[in-house]
DNA sequence: CCGCCATCTGCTCATATGAGCAAGGTTGCC
DNA sequence: GGCAACCTTGCTCATATGAGCAGATGGCGG
């Protein structure tokens, strides 16, 4: 009779969903109570054979997000649905959408905002909409590319989320790493650039994103590292970089030589922060994206569902099926 | 105010759907009214971003179903859901049971049930349960392979769907194809063979498969036909056998010589009859199914979802969206 | 064979939802 | 600017649905 009910519930759905019966009418056809088709359509819910999925560039995961929060103790998440999506294009913009979405309805709006640079933080300022804020002093957060073919990415990253709040930008004016520590120890005292510095520390809100540790990072891109030192960060355990810095998936730093060459806020000072913002996307950035939030260095979340996933731990797509 | 709107619909449905929320409750969190909420859900639906599938090995596809049979003129349509399922195999076995299924929900019992034979039919007679009819006589309609490897196999599954309705089996004692004309009507004169070539013509039912114009057809598969003969076939127009007999397109013979050495009953016959159940799945077999139905070879189709498309003239999957 | 526990069934009642309507607002046309 | 057609909004009311409960059913040990 198990095998009947399976059955019966899935032709009760069949109905219900596909030909919008009523759950009477669909009893009358069954020759079943309508009470008992209820039952059944519950059933059939609960055993995972009624799958709604929302088909938008703009749908989130709300469970997702809850098991996030409660999982990782965020402050927030933000996770895309990846529904139809094949290319790692598509996802990073759709998260950084969504990004400027969250950032856009912030409240309180932050009054000070501690940005890093990077190619998805780029995109989130390209979807920010005119007057997104009523003005907001976005602060440099590291060092920015200025060896780089790419001139000037971040500081017009920071420009433009600035412009388009009605705000100030506040640029870093140094170079990310510097090649002898003597050098970062100089620039970092100058007054100029100890003044962007302590503007950044007393920042209400971070936003970043991260790097994976491989040769197409926008650091060796701009010249701050080879491609063989990248591979040496490997070596070691670095999963990826943020604000410029090499992690492992403990979250810890990879190098601490390099580290005290790069200039930028520590990840200390991160993991202090009420509110840091970290937007996370791709398939590549999997294992970026669990380091991050284990360790604890931001306080919300922006990602895209199979991310979610991994920093979750879950597999990727098991079905639970019952046939 | 559209885009607003659109996204609204989506944040709402998130909430209804993902969250269990009710129309009211999302109204307070979105500050809507829950009129508005739920006209939004209704223009999600109607946009087609929520998708409800039903994940189920014996999931149907009703709305395909009513098409089929409206566009087509078809008695019935029984169209299984592909939901998930990426190998062929598992798709004709899904079909063999709702073939099954069919069969054994069949009203009025038929008295005597036509049949013919291959790998599909066999996986129906697989899949009925014993008592799946209180008595049937089951008869072929067309010769059976018997120079075959795997002799025996037309008659299993008449023998089989007899038997499990406690019924009984009539064979019909002759090749498929015969050399020469001569010889194929002296044995359609036989009395043996005469008699149940009547019996054949007299059924109340048919059930058929059919199969694709290739080499892996069981006509070659037993030494009826070489892989010679069937792409001559297919130059010819051909798109499949029903019965023993190549099709092109439109559904008419596309070898009249060979057609008049194959033993069984005649197209025209299947024409006519008022119920006669065509039973295809797969990839490769959507021009054959095409052809048997606009042509009016069956009254009932039992198929899987792509196949059903096909024979509709849709292509498979143009998702519409208006982001 | 009897009664007990567990499950299943059909019900009442509260709640959630959709249809349809009238009022208010908007757009475009003169 | 004024008017009309249209669309949107918030409502009433009928309907559909789910929660919870009492009685029926059925398997099982005593």
């Amino acid at each position: 009779m198990i095998d009947t009910d399976e059955l019966l519930s899935i032709r009760a759905a069949e109905l219900y969903y596909e030909e919008n019966k009523t759950q009477d009418e669909i009893g009358s056809i069954l020759r079943l109570t309508r009470w008992k088709v209820g039952r059944l359509l519950a059933q059939a819910k609960a055993s995972g054979f009624i799958r709604i999925e929302i088909v938008h560039p703009r749908a989130r995961r709300l469970p997702l997000e809850r098991r996030l929060r409660e999982a990782m103790g965020l402050k927030a998440a933000i996770v895309v649905s990846s529904a139809g999506v094949s290319d790692d294009e598509e996802l990073q913009s759709r998260t950084a959408q969504a990004a400027a979405d969250y950032l856009t309805s912030l409240r309180p709006i932050p009054r000070t905002l501690g940005l890093s640079w990077g190619r998805t933080l780029h995109d989130v300022s390209l979807h920010l909409k005119q007057g997104w804020a009523p003005g907001v002093n976005v602060v440099q957060i590291n060092g920015g590319v200025s060896l780089s073919k790419r001139t000037g990415t971040a500081a017009t990253t920071a420009v433009m989320i600035a412009e388009k709040a009605s705000g100030s930008a506040t640029l870093l004016p140094s170079p990310a790493i510097l090649e002898r520590l003597e050098t970062k120890r100089a620039i970092e005292s100058d007054r100029a650039v100890a003044a962007v510095l302590n503007l950044g520390i007393g920042a209400s809100a971070y936003l970043y994103s991260a790097g994976q540790a491989d040769a197409s990072s926008a650091l060796v891109d701009s010249g701050y590292l080879t491609a063989a030192q990248i591979d040496e960060l490997v070596q070691r355990g670095a999963v990826g970089d943020i604000v410029g810095r090499y992690i492992d998936s403990s979250g810890s730093i990879v190098d601490p030589e390099l580290d005290e060459r790069t200039l930028g806020i520590s990840l200390t000072h991160l993991r202090r922060a009420p509110l840091a913002i970290a937007v996370i996307a791709g398939r590549q950035k999997h294992a970026i994206a669990r380091a991050v939030v284990s360790s604890g260095l931001c306080t919300v979340l922006v990602t895209d569902e199979a991310t979610a996933l991994a920093v979750l731990g879950d597999t990727p797509d098991s079905e639970p099926h019952s046939s």
